[in-house]
DNA sequence: GGGGAAACTGAAAATCTTTCGCATCTTGCT
DNA sequence: AGCAAGATGCGAAAGATTTTCAGTTTCCCC
């Protein structure tokens, strides 16, 4: 359960942090806010400022729990982290999100980076659009 | 010259927008930040406020002039718009950009995006990293 | 070349997201 | 139970960007 993986990350096992990790795992949305975690507390009638989502998502971060993302439009957005890596297909319309994995564009990554000396710390694909709903919806 | 640019655009030929967009077609750098943009100004002893600078950077995004990025670490910068769309290697020490294209990387990203329903607007890939010479300063 | 409406601008105030400061609680260990 | 380290809540602060508003400028037409 939560406790574990709390505990493993080396974090002390609080009220908040168990609640914020279950929102991330029960709620629909794979993709949160921290916004989002925040109300998501409110309408359990958690007793848990904002500060402390962020701090708490931060921590998580950290340990490898969560991944944060900063698509287009100004906040970030935390998914758990489900081990492996993986890119991102977002809609402008309706925000819907489709994750997907492309080990060719991964090598290719790889490659171009190693042509201009650089070492590979992370990366970020984003591609917007819009989705076979939203296409038809004007 | 600058001003058929900006006429163009269908905006007012003014003494800030043809400021900014020769700031950002004859300085340096490739990638400027608003707070960049406004600092080569006060250099120039202009009396430009930096609300006008976000205002004019905003109206030639809209206007197809310069690209807007959000890379990590809160600011957007901004590039004149080339024509061909690209990607970026950032090196999150140093802060060198380096620009690539990569015809197989677009493929891929065309018909992932197209398995999924998507239609392309736009899409950001950034590859972050460690450049050559930051590697070696350590 | 002047008149005027629409567009533009600077400065300050307002927003928005995220982080900090600090006094007060909790957790985990003894 | 008892304590020190670590957490939390709240309000304030910070940083980036946007809006408001009143005064200015540009552009088009006569």
């Amino acid at each position: 359960m939560e406790n574990q993986q709390i505990k493993q990350a080396g974090l002390k096992v609080t009220a908040p942090r168990v609640k914020i990790l279950g929102i991330l795992e029960h709620s629909g949305k794979r993709h949160l806010s921290a916004e989002d975690v925040y109300k998501e507390l409110l309408s359990q009638d958690e007793e848990i400022g904002l500060a402390t989502v962020y701090r708490v998502l931060t921590q998580f971060e950290g340990a490898g729990l969560v991944c944060r993302r900063h698509f287009e439009g100004g906040q970030s957005v935390f998914e758990l982290n489900s081990g492996s890596h993986h890119d991102h297909l977002v809609c402008i319309k309706c925000g819907k999100i489709v994750e997907f994995v492309d080990s060719l564009i991964e090598d290719r990554q790889i490659a171009i980076a190693a042509e201009h000396g650089f070492r590979i710390e992370d990366h970020s694909l984003v591609v917007y659009g819009l989705c076979a709903g939203c296409q038809n919806a004007r």
